[in-house]
DNA sequence: TGTACATCAGTGAACGCGCGTTCACTGATGTAC
DNA sequence: TGTACATCAGTGAACGCGCGTTCACTGATGTAC
């Protein structure tokens, strides 16, 4: 019975899809090196065998793991802003981004700042599934981001990101040292020339 | 004789650089984690055991290792252009730091980008020196840039490091797409609003 | 509906490997007289 | 200057551990008749 069948499967879906919720938690805090088979399963309340019931290689995972983790992020970032425009849009944005909040909860927060220097170094499939995910942001930045300084809504939107990303990885870099704080504030200042 | 003495000590202060400049390499290209003891040891020709008459811990040399690579880095970026003031030196500093050559180079780039999600798992030692590291780079850049978009020479010298180093690590992130291009461009072109 | 067989998500022990660290050692360099 | 002893940078084997992956297995779910 196809019914019964799919009852199986979607049982299926609903482990694989927590231990890879699981795997993202464990990326966030301490990247992806970190996040091996037995934790990441542990970590969904299984146990290390089943992995490859749902993943090919631990790789595979890393890139799926990438995707859901840097998809879920951008929802959350944006949410409550579809009504802003300009300014007020980019100047939200911004501070949630650059905040002292979302630098101190690494578990909460976006994943490109825990995982970029890894994808740096990662094989293809995991690049792609980052470069996709740039995009996405910065399609839906550049769809409420005015033009300023010369810089298309789209270029601003790029330049926005990098931004954002630089300076939050910096900030917790220097956690505890006056400049953490420093290069935060800066960062939102550059980003808003038009404020 | 404190002479031959000394001889010895200066003998083995040859040999840490040595380890030093090994790791560097490797953490460049590769990252804290897989500086691994025997390999760094290995690429200073050496073997592992003597690693200890050098370092306490492997933690103890990351630290270095950050130290040394952070601060050599800065020198050859901003290598001749001690006459350049203003728009001119900005424009400079900015353009080696974001170019293609620089994102596709890992072993001769600044260790920031490929370091800079590790640091900030990092214990507080490793992040001192880099938030240390930080202000050096800052201060270095802000004597010679101008205040533009209300922002001060310091404050736009934390948002040009913020902008290079997030556009550097993502453009390192999405290479081989198209995306990476754009965002070296962009950053860019932002850092530079009075040009 | 009931029964006998097939499927397959998940278990848990085992594998070979590289990790950080320890340690007994070697032999060149340095010190004392 | 010569000789006997001390130091210590560097060697290489060994340790216990966690890694990614494999595999024989279990038992609940699904299929066929």
């Amino acid at each position: 019975m196809a019914k019964t069948s799919s009852r199986r499967a979607s049982r299926k879906r609903a482990t694989h899809d927590r231990i890879v919720a699981s795997a993202g938690r464990i990326v966030r805090r301490k990247g992806l090196v970190a996040a091996s088979v037995s934790r990441v399963m542990r970590g969904a309340g299984l146990t290390v065998g089943g992995f490859y019931a749902h993943f090919r290689s631990k790789r595979a995972m890393d890139a799926e793991v990438v995707r859901a983790a840097l998809d879920g992020w951008l929802e959350r970032w944006l949410s409550g802003l579809d009504d802003r425009q300009g300014l007020a849009f980019v100047e939200a944005a911004v501070s949630r981004y650059l905040s002292l909040k979302h630098r101190d909860d690494f578990e909460k927060s976006c994943s490109l700042p825990s995982i970029v220097s890894e994808v740096a170094r990662a094989d293809d499939a995991t690049r792609a599934v980052t470069a996709a995910a740039i995009d996405a942001r910065v399609q839906a930045l550049a769809r409420q981001t005015p033009a300023a300084n010369g810089c298309s809504p789209r270029e601003r939107a790029l330049a926005t990101l990098s931004l954002c990303v630089g300076g939050l990885v910096l900030a917790r870099a220097a956690r505890g040292h006056e400049i953490s704080d420093e290069l935060l504030a800066a960062s939102r200042k550059w980003a808003l020339p038009d404020a």
